[in-house]
DNA sequence: TTATATTTAAAACATTCGTTTAATAAAGGG
DNA sequence: CCCTTTATTAAACGAATGTTTTAAATATAA
C-alpha cells in the first residue's frame, strides 16, 4: 500500500468529477472532498481551478499524443498508401490503450475533451491548440492522404462531424446508457459503442462529395 | 415601431446567449441588462431560470415539432416506400422554417438543443421527452422504416451520433467558420454547412451494420 | 539537532448567483 | 373616479463559489 501524494489524489478525483458532470458542475469542495484534501490545497498545487482543468487534460494528451504521433509517422513510413481504416486503426490504438493508463481511461478522456469543447469558453481550445496542435494538423494531413478524392476544407469538415460524434456520445454517454437500457435493456459500455462508431463515422468520412 | 412586452423581451436576449454561452455561463443579470428590463422580472414571468430555460425552448418546439409532425405523417401517408433521403429532407424543412420564425433560428435552435443535451444534468431531456416525446419517436419509427437493415437500438445510436454531429458542429460553428475562413479563405453559412453534413450523415445512418 | 523550506490545515474573504421582499407605478374594470 | 389587479423597480437575502490568508505541521538539508 503506497501513499498516494496530494496532487495526484486531487487530480484523480477531478478528472473523474469532471468527465461525470462537467467543469462548470464541479466545486473545488466537491473535489477536495471526494480526495480527502483540504480545499486550499488545489490552489496551492495548481494555482487555479482552470490550471487544475488543464492538467487533468495534459496527464492524458501527454501519454496520448506521442502514441498518436509515432502511429502517424508509421503510416507515413509505409510504402504502400493506406486507406481510411488505417488511420482510425491508428487514432483507435493510442485512444484504447488509455484504458491501461488508467480505468475506464479511454471513455474519461473523450468525455473531458468533449466537455472541453463544448463547456469553456475557448480557453481549453485555445490551450490544445496551442500546445498539442502539431499532432492535430498531421492527423489532419493523414485523413487527407487517405480521401484523395475529398478536398481540404471537406476533410477539415468531416473531421469535425467526426469529432461532434464521438464527443458527444461520450459527455452525454451516461445517460444515453440509461435509455438504452431502460428501451432495449442492453448494457453499453464504452468498448461497445466505439463498435457502433466506427461504421458510421467510416461511411460518414468517406462519402462521395 | 411597436413595443415589444418584458416577456418577449427577455426571452429573446436569453436565447441568444443562451446559445452562445450555455446554460450556466449566462446569469440572469447578463439576460436582464441585454433585455433592458428588470432583474426580478424573469422570476416574476417564469418562476426560475430553469422555467425561462424550457420557455426559450419551448418557443422553438412549438413551431417545429407541429411542422415535423405533418412531414412524417404526409411520409407515412405514401403508396411507396420512403427511404432514407426522404426522411431526411422531412426534418430538413422545418428546421429550416425556423429561420423564417427567428433570425439565425436553425442555428439558435440547435445549438440550444444540444447545450440542452450536455449540460443540464437530466431536467431539460425530461422536459423534452415528456412534452415532445411523441414527436421524437415518430421519427425514430421513420428512420427505422426507411432502414430495415437495421435494428431498433441500431437506429436510436445512429441517430444519437447525427445528432452529436449537428449540434457539435452547430455549438461550435463560430469558431470553425472563423478557421475556414482563415484556412480556405471559405465563407461558411448554416446553408452551406447543412449542404455538407447530410452526405456525411446520410452515408453514417445508412451505413451496414 | 537546528534551521529552512515545503506542505497541510482552518478560517475568512470577496464575488457572484438565483431568488425574495416590499414599495411603487401602470393598467383595467365597474 | 375609485378600486383591484397586474407589472415594474430597487434593495436585500442567503447560499455557493474560487481564492487568499495566516498559522501549524511536516519534511528536508546543513
Amino acid at each position: 500500500m503506497q501513499k498516494i501524494d496530494t496532487k495526484t489524489k486531487i487530480l484523480n478525483a477531478a478528472e473523474q468529477l469532471f468527465a461525470e458532470r462537467g467543469y462548470a458542475d464541479t466545486s473545488l469542495r466537491l473535489i477536495t472532498s471526494q480526495a480527502e484534501v483540504n480545499l486550499a490545497s488545489v490552489n496551492y498545487h495548481f494555482g487555479s481551478k482552470k490550471e487544475l482543468i488543464q492538467a487533468v487534460l495534459a496527464r492524458y494528451l501527454d501519454v496520448f499524443t506521442p502514441k498518436l504521433t509515432v502511429a502517424i509517422e508509421e503510416l507515413n513510413g509505409r510504402e504502400a498508401k493506406y486507406n481510411q481504416t488505417d488511420v482510425f486503426n491508428s487514432l483507435m490504438e493510442p485512444l484504447l490503450e488509455l484504458n491501461a493508463f488508467r480505468h475506464r481511461g479511454t471513455t474519461i478522456f473523450l468525455q473531458l475533451l468533449g466537455r472541453g469543447y463544448v463547456e469553456t469558453q475557448g480557453h481549453l481550445r485555445w490551450f490544445m491548440t496551442t500546445h498539442y496542435g502539431d499532432i492535430m494538423g498531421a492527423f489532419n494531413a493523414a485523413v487527407q492522404q487517405a480521401n484523395p478524392h475529398l478536398s481540404k476544407a471537406e476533410v477539415f469538415w468531416r473531421l469535425h462531424f467526426t469529432l461532434g460524434s464521438v464527443v458527444f456520445t461520450m459527455a452525454s454517454s451516461n445517460a444515453l446508457s440509461d435509455i438504452a437500457k431502460s428501451d432495449f435493456n442492453q448494457d453499453v459500455d464504452i468498448e461497445n459503442l466505439i463498435k457502433r462508431l466506427i461504421p458510421f463515422i467510416s461511411a460518414g468520412v468517406s462519402a462521395p462529395e
